[in-house]
Order: structure tokens, then sequence, then C-alpha cells
DNA sequence: TTGTATGCGTTATCAT
DNA sequence: ATGATAACGCATACAA
């Protein structure tokens, strides 16, 4: 890649006129015009974004700061949001981090460079940030929040979600509802589980939470339950879920419901007939863009999970037995 | 983010003074040096990665080029190549792309930025590509190649694998092997499909290909094959055999074996039983880090896939019976 | 011990 | 119509 001084050079004219070509601006002969675009098209110049951005304070770059651990989910939202600032007239730069100390050197790598923006998902709820790393830089945060000012966090109503997962089941004649949840941490994951207990309670339903250590457990767990329903923090798990009760020789949604959440595209494709409450993805990509562009804090309450119904979700097989409590 | 020449009004002191600070040079008195270590500590101060690479020419950031068309496999991938990278010291910025115009336009932009090198997943197999893109910039690809001067393919021996898939499978009893595939067209996926099928007719076996449109017609094709082995293209197919099969009731390995292939680690997460040949991801993303970074072009033939174990390999149900051709 | 000048690549504004 | 110059932030060589 050649410079504006290199090809002036070629051109055999100063810098200042292959900016006039490259810019089209008056004061230039249409001749000499035509030989340097011809001479840049043919060397395949391009302005150095980085002098670019370094003269003229120009800031058209969004970072974008996911976990490494591939959770289909985060790249479902990437591609998501890639669309949102395309809209915007933004680059995505995305940087993948591993633990909490890279995420705040990453995070103080974006601000050095002096990007527009930075959308993240941080690496546990509530983290602390010092607060001159978002003083000229705003951030949108994702499934977990970060403790700093200039910062927005975007999430839907995980906990109205919980108790739609509840009273969805709940209509359909279910009374033993199990949540097969993750030990992980995170916003969604801890307000989703609070509605689903919340709901069961107000229904004078038991509350009965699953955290299966791995699919072994999982399937033994599944194979022994007396519950008609399961509420799953995600698809991933409802997937897992799925295939365990495969193992255990017990049809989905005849014997059993199964309720996932997301609605990832890739998962969906993966699990065509599962039965999800959609994560508004593109409404909160949307919103993270606005912020990050222009300042926009989206008005109004926080957006619904919606039902997408699909197969895995049938009414109670046996609404008058209690199940062997 | 303050510019070192603002940290130096904030001291006091000139430029050239704060420069001594920050990089431990002599001739700077020790609390002078005290006072403007604490100030920039203070602020978070850190050199513009731009500025820098402006100034001295450095090219510390590889460019990753990844469609954003979730395939897991791809983050998978990417999660390694990092890994590789911070064995070189170097950053990875990862730029998704949608199509081969924003392919192009994404790597000009590598380009015009002077990162050091650029790791890619091009579009399609022999993607054409500029010269002058490359020239100053070396390019590993993967998955397809590009058709470019100063760039290099990585790959294992994909044809190998195929031709391993029947002999593992053949060596079980199995003589209906269903290679069971994508209409996308990439190097790796005709390769297996080719070597594949070459020894299954060494064995004076039928070679069979089936190229499901979706889940729905997978069901169908499987619930009715006489097959008793499918070697999947990759591990995502291998997951929507094994749904499909559960749907039809068919048990696996008792009456059907299913092999994949990538051994990913996202889908392994997914589907933990599942029999599959690892693409040697780590030795490959090592090999691409060597090439950007030092241009070191890997000795020796193309690792080979490597067949991990896992349940859903069996023998032959029945080895005397040549099923209804 | 400290301050100043220079150049990386761009672009805008001057002068010719 | 074209050339020269300055500045963005940084680091280095050199002057004081």
């Amino acid at each position: 890649m050649l410079s504006s001084l290199q090809l002036a050079t070629l051109a055999g004219v100063s810098q200042g006129t292959v900016d006039r070509a490259l810019h089209g601006r008056p004061g230039i002969r249409p001749a000499t015009r035509t030989r340097i675009l011809a001479l840049a098209e043919q060397h395949g110049y391009r302005p150095h974004p980085g002098a670019q951005e370094l003269l003229h304070g120009r800031r058209l770059t969004i970072g974008a700061l996911a976990p490494a651990v591939n959770l289909i989910f985060f790249m479902d939202l990437l591609s998501e949001l890639k669309t949102a600032l395309a809209e915007q007239d933004c680059r995505l730069s995305l940087t993948p981090y591993d633990g909490a100390a890279e995420f705040r050197d990453a995070l103080a790598e974006f601000a050095a460079r002096r990007v527009r923006g930075v959308f993240a998902i941080p690496p546990a709820d509530r983290f602390p940030l010092p607060e001159h790393l978002t003083a000229d830089m705003p951030l949108a945060c994702v499934l977990n929040r970060c403790e700093v000012g200039n910062s927005l966090f975007l999430a839907p109503d995980e906990r109205r979600a919980g108790r739609d997962a509840v009273t969805m089941l709940a209509d359909r004649g279910h009374r033993q509802i199990l949540h097969v949840t993750s030990r992980r941490d995170a916003f969604g994951i801890r307000e989703r589980a609070r509605g689903y207990t919340a709901e069961m309670k107000v229904r004078g339903l038991a509350p009965r939470i699953l955290k299966p250590a791995d699919d072994g457990a999982l399937t033994v767990a599944l194979a022994a339950t007396d519950a008609t329903a399961l509420f799953c923090m995600n698809d991933e798990i409802a997937l897992r879920c799925l295939r365990a009760l495969a193992r255990a020789g017990r049809r989905v949604p005849e014997e059993i419901s199964v309720l996932g959440v997301d609605n990832s595209p890739t998962f969906i494709r993966l699990c065509p007939d599962l039965t999800t409450l959609a994560w508004p993805m593109r409404e909160l990509t949307r919103q993270a863009a606005a912020w990050l562009t222009t300042g926009t804090v989206p008005a109004g309450p926080p957006p619904p999970l919606i039902l997408v119904e699909r197969g895995t979700i049938g009414d109670n097989p046996d609404p008058f037995c209690e199940g062997h409590r």
C-alpha cells in the first residue's frame, strides 16, 4: 500500500493535487485528475485510516469486546450488531478477550485508539471500571452490567421472561415445571431464575431449579424427574435437554415439554423445532448502535422476550396427577 | 484519553520529558519521573496505537476476516488463533464480512491500515484477489484458497480424511456407508467427498452422497436408509443427523453409526458423545501465526485429521446382510 | 536535566 | 491550476 506522497511522486505532481483528485475538489485540470485517479485505482490506493483519525479526530470505528468463549449467542449478537452499525455507516472491530484483566486492557486499547464507542459483553455483572476509560467513549453493555459512567446497559425484561415462561406453561396445564439453568453468573441468568421462582410461588407451585454439572448428570436427572415441563435458561441448555430426553426415551412434547430462551439463528438451524422465548436481539443491537453513534438513550421500558412457538411444547399429558412429590 | 502533550502540559514539563518518564529512559530527575508516572496512571494514559504505528511503521496487529455467517467452527478457529498469536506478542482485530465484495473491501482496509498480516476465511475456493493487496502484507487462508501472491493456504490432508473415514468404518464391518454433506462449496468439503468416493470404490463399495435441503428432508432420508454408518462432513451435520435419527427412532450406535468431522469445542460441548475426526486446529493456527509474524512456511506434508473416539460409532449390527440395494 | 525539532500519512488552508 | 505548509500524537535525535 503506497502513501499519498508516493502516489504524488508517481504522478509527477504534489500531494495537494493528489488530494484534490481523490476528493473531487475543484481547482484541478480534468486530465490531471483522470491520470491520478487511474494511478490510484491501479495501485489500489487507500488513505491510511490511522492517519485520518489522527488528523481529523474522526471516529468511525466501533470496538466490540466479546469473551473468547464461544457461546453461539454471542456470534449471532455480534452479527446483528454489525448490521445495525452498517446502517449508521460505522465499522466494527471485534476483539475477543479471556478473563477480566484482558477485558480491561482491551478496553483501554480501544480508548487509546479513540474509537467512537465500545460494545461489550462484560466478564461479570456489575463489573467495575475506572471512570477515565469511558470519559470520552460511550460504552454499551449487554448480558452483564459495567459500573462506570457514560455507559448503557441494554437488556430485555429478563425477569418478566421468567414469569412469562411459567405462565405460559401453567396455562397449558403444567404444574411440575423445572427450571434448568447454568452455574455461570450473569444478569439475565439470575433474573430469569428470579422471575421463574416468583411466578411459581404466586401460583402455589414449588419452584425447582436444576444446574447440571454435565450431560451425564443431566441425563440422570431428567430420566428420573416427574416434571412435565422444562424451562431452560437458553437454547443451548434446551438442546442438551432434548438430547438427554431422547437418550432417556422420553418423548417431546407428548410426555414432557421443553422451552428455551434466545431464538439465536444458529441454534434454531441446529434445532428447528425448539419452542423458545426470543431475545429481542435486533431491537437491542439497534439501541446499542444508536447510543454509540448518536448518544440516543432508548425510551420506554425494556422490551419483552417474545414466545416463538414451534414443536417442543405440549399440554400437560396428565393434568390431574400431581406427580409423586 | 489525553495525549502525551496534554500530559506534559499537566505536569508542567515538555513532551520530551514525559517520554523519558514513560519509557524509563535516563536523563530525568527521579522526582519528575515519579510525578509524571503518577499523573499518567491517574488519567489512564496510553499512547495512541495509530500514532505509534504511523510513526514507527510498527505492525503489531493481525487482521482476521471471517464470514458473518455464523459457522461455529470459525469462532473456535479464531479463538485458537488468538492463543497462537499471543505467543508472538500480536494483537488480533477481527472483522466479520458478508459476501465477496465486503471481503475484498475489508482486506483493502487492512492493507491501508498496514496491519502485519491477515488471517482469512475466503468466501469461496480459489478466490481471486488483486496482487497489490498482499504485496506488503502476508495472507493466511484456511478452508478456502485465495489466488494471490504472498499468501499461504493452511489445510490438513482433507482427502485422506475422507479415505480414513471409510477405512475406519469398513474395519468395523460397515458396507453401506453414506456421506452426508453440504451443498456449499469449499475446499475441504470437496476433498473429503473425493477421498470418501475414492476409498469406497477401492473397496468395491457403492459411494452414496446425501445433501439434504433441510432437516425435514434429512429425517425422511435417514428414516428410510439402509446405511449402517453415516460419514458426516462436519460436526454440525453430524448433530443434525443424530437428532434426525432420534426422531426416526433409530438407535446410535446400535443400529447406525455416526462420524463427524472437526472436533470443534463448541459442538462437542453440545454433543459430548460424538465420535469425530479432529481438524488439527492448534497446529494449523500455529502455522498461520508463524507465517504471518515471521514468514515461516510450514515444512512437511499437511497434518492428518485424527480420530477421536467417543460414543457414536459401533460395529455393523448385521455384517452379513448386504442390505436391500 | 530538560526543551525543541522532525517525520510518519492525511487533509485543509494557505500562497503562488 | 498547482505547490507549500501546518497539524493530529508519538518517539527520536539533537540542542541547550
